[in-house]
DNA sequence: GCTATATTTCGCCATATAACGAATCGACTA
DNA sequence: TAGTCGATTCGTTATATGGCGAAATATAGC
């Protein structure tokens, strides 16, 4: 039960809701993510850690980068089906679509220059 | 956004999913319902306006009592599916186990007797 | 109409959560 | 080695949430 509430309420917030729909296409570096959602740094990163402790996302260190991954773990489980289920549904709400154009604009960004003006 | 957001906040909460799981077996009375959570009266009726304004139950007022359903309305949508999901994980928790052998006994009650002894 | 009773609303308290900035950590680079 | 820079942790603050009891509401039965 303790494990299947961590999900939910992992899932029950929308800045951590945007970051999850945000990674679908791949993995994202935090700055990235801090640039899409636009919060402080540590904000983004304690959403992070959050949705990491609930087991939904994977993050590797590369240099100075610290990238985010939807965690492939869950994809068999009943959670991975509500989380297809959940995307789904997310992806026609304005707030995503609007996402999903800014994303591509951030990830067409050299990253050095990224994180010299977002941080 | 904001209304699949109230539906995910809805489901962060223990008490609240153990009562949409009761509910599974069809309706029940708010009282049937104070015994099983074992709340404080005002705390289970809260429980329940916020499912009722997620639109996952619907009420219906028989004379002194007020019965509580699963909304039948989301059953084919995307919330629909994820509920029967969650439900279907949820099915194998100690907790909820545990909750349907006592909501047995507590449907098995007398509900005069029932309110009599718990209010 | 009065009383009893099931439920809800209200007011309050304690805790949880989301946000920030400052301080810290860790890894590249000059 | 010192400095820089991305990310995290820590400490604080404001708000949200979950809990309760008391008061209000609504309905049945006398």
């Amino acid at each position: 039960m303790r494990d299947r509430l961590d999900v939910l309420k992992a899932l029950a917030d929308e800045s951590r809701l945007r970051a999850l729909c945000a990674l679908r296409n791949g993995e994202l570096c935090v700055c990235q993510l801090i640039a899409l959602l636009e919060l402080a740094p540590s904000t983004v990163s304690k959403h992070l850690s959050l949705l990491r402790a609930a087991r939904l996302v994977d993050s590797r260190k590369e240099g100075r980068w610290m990238y985010y991954t939807l965690s492939q773990k869950f994809r068999a489980t009943s959670t991975g089906k509500i989380l297809a289920l959940l995307f789904k549904d997310l992806d026609g709400t304005d707030r995503i679509i609007a996402d999903g154009k800014r994303l591509k604009v951030i990830c067409g960004e050299n990253m050095d220059s990224l994180c010299r003006r977002i941080l």
